[in-house]
DNA sequence: CGGGATCCCGATAGATACTG
DNA sequence: CAGTATCTATCGGGATCCCG
């Protein structure tokens, strides 16, 4: 990988592209839980649960893949505060930011075709 | 699963249930492939040659299976001709088609922060 | 022509244990 | 608190062959 990722997908259409970058089961969610503001690590994976089917916790290993993935590819940005105990937090960039409409979009979408009574 | 998953992802959130419904890497490009009308297995096929890389031909077996799911998902409706040599296409549901618009934000967004020069 | 059946493989996610 | 290391189970996708 070369040092801007963020700007792959060139060429082909630009749905591969968005596949590609919101590929795994947390990003779209991640993000849209970044949209009021600065998150901590914790915050966000005590986010995740609600929503889920609520049963198990999300992994730590799979939660830093994601937000390591985002970071990468310009739509979020991590902030490390380096004090003890450890505070980190995650906010969205202003590439994050426009991407906010499209999953409105999405959960708009989703809220009046997929969610039953 | 029960017959109709059309409606599932109750109580969770819509995002969860969009992501299981195109999820794959070919679904999305296929509703985006049908807007303009209906279209035969083997021009879905072609179509989504262009675009990817370019090299490989997608597997049978999995296109098949994300017809099968759209289907099962109701955005997509599968007509069989019963002729011989065989002739099937697959159009958008209603459903589908209320979906498009939702495609077009990602393709724009896509287009405007994926696509280098 | 439009698939189904089978085998294989890389990527991903979950569980668990440990650490600066 | 915010991760990393390791290991394993599962899944989605590709390749190939075959059939109505």
């Amino acid at each position: 990988m070369d040092k801007n990722d963020s700007k792959r997908g060139r060429g082909g259409c630009p749905v591969l592209a968005f596949q590609r970058m919101v590929s795994g089961k947390y990003k779209i969610r991640i993000l849209w839980d970044l949209k009021d503001g600065a998150r901590r690590y914790g915050e966000i994976r005590s986010g995740l649960l609600r929503g889920g089917d609520g049963s198990a916790a999300i992994a730590p290993r799979v939660l830093s893949r994601e937000l390591k993935a985002l970071a990468q590819f310009g739509l979020i940005q991590r902030k490390d505060y380096g004090t003890v105990p450890p505070k980190v937090d995650y906010r969205l960039t202003p590439m994050g930011k426009s991407f906010v409409p499209v999953i409105d979009a999405i959960r708009k979408w989703g809220h009046r075709h997929l969610t039953a009574a």
